[in-house]
DNA sequence: CAGCGCAGAATTTGATCATATTTTGAGCGC
DNA sequence: GCGCTCAAAATATGATCAAATTCTGCGCTG
């Protein structure tokens, strides 16, 4: 019944290792951590599919995903977007923020090498460069893979897993915080949890990573109360 | 947890439609929470569109939310399968549950009202009457509902979707102690709780509810400690 | 002669797509 | 403004393709 469309799609460009469901989740998970979607922007199934030549149920599959993870919305009659947070979801998403990231960074402390130390300390310096730049996106990116390789290291992974998950809730208003404010005034704590890292001292980079969360968050709340 | 469901504009021809995927992943998550699934055991697509006679989109979809809420594990190939929690997993939530539902219990205790409480205590005496007489499902049951009532109370669902979904992890686990050591061992702290709920005495709740899953997770770190 | 291992077939299972069905929201006439 | 019709988007099914595991039979070795 079926017209035989052939589907010379993807087979040609190497092997297929991913699926294609992993491989859209992927794509989208990252338009969404780095700002490419804002807050409250509709997402429909037939624009991906379109967007991003993917087919239909792969779509699906990926966005179910991200709405277990909170990146999502599902709002009620079949439309689904991003969330727009609330000052009482970041107020929550601190509190978790602040005891998941200090208990990642006190077991990395005890165990991460001094080569993976130095990968962090590189990391930083591209974010530095970026931030001195006003490179928004730059800014995005370096910071989020500064927190993940570093929970990469503590050897948690379900710890970990929360983590990175809970940056797809306020990726979007991370955005529009350095739409706001730039990047100049963003903190950057990342010094003193590298030297912390560096002298093996946990409860130090414990407390800088703390700070470094509150100090971030701190901005996005503001943006948020100011939006009500 | 409870996303508004569609409180029904058009309920007269008949029942509130939920979407079959939905559906799926409800009967999915309860068979996992509840202990009809054994740790380990393999998850296949084609078997659950025969069991539960639904199609293969909404299972497929179904199971994407259950990986992504740590409830099932995707194996590499493409397999998937319920997982066994290692040690260090047990420690991880471990932490995790004594720091969110410390919160969550203590933001209960300063909004719950008399009649909530109730239907705590409620729960709890029909909890108390399955471990008397051994019902395994019933205690699993009552246990979870508790808690997640409780969990309800406290206005924060960024913390209790994922207080929820830790269930998810261990539940399986949760079963196999009950297995091994009947009912009676269990522990159950809910009086201490609910006292200190009706005294709106938030941090007594907090401590107790860290005691009780202080005690209930020991049962399950025993176990799995004995597994190895 | 019995047991072992391996190549290849058969079967099971997962991934994807095209299509049919249903629902929602909006436009239009009354 | 109210109800009806229509288009667009989501849901759900079954078919088809691809991959992986299991089964099987053959040859080889002890």
């Amino acid at each position: 019944m079926a017209m035989v469309k052939n589907a010379a799609v993807r087979t040609m460009s190497g092997p297929v290792q991913m699926p294609a469901h992993e491989v859209v989740y992927q794509q989208l998970r990252e338009q969404i951590l780095f700002g490419e979607m804002a807050p409250g922007q509709a997402v429909t199934i037939q624009g991906l599919t379109a967007s991003l030549g993917a087919g239909m149920t792969p779509v699906r599959e990926a966005i179910r995903r991200l709405i277990s993870d909170g990146a999502l919305v599902f709002q009620g009659n079949r439309r689904v977007s991003v969330p727009k947070l609330s000052s009482e979801d970041a107020e929550q998403i601190i509190y978790l923020r602040k005891t998941i990231e200090k208990e990642l960074a006190r077991r990395a402390a005890l165990r991460i090498s001094d080569a993976e130390i130095d990968r962090l300390a590189e990391i930083d310096a591209v974010l530095d460069r970026a931030i001195s730049v006003g490179d928004v996106p730059g800014y995005l990116h370096g910071n989020y893979q500064f927190h993940s390789t570093l929970y990469a290291q503590a050897d948690a992974p379900v710890l970990a897993e929360i983590a990175n998950r809970l940056w797809l809730r306020f990726g979007p208003s991370l955005r529009v915080v350095c739409g706001r404010f730039g990047t100049q005034s963003l903190p950057d704590r990342h010094k003193d949890i590298l030297t912390a890292l560096r002298k093996g001292d946990a409860d130090a980079a414990a407390s800088a990573l703390v700070q470094d969360v509150e100090q971030g968050m701190e901005q996005v709340a503001a943006v948020l109360a100011e939006e009500n």
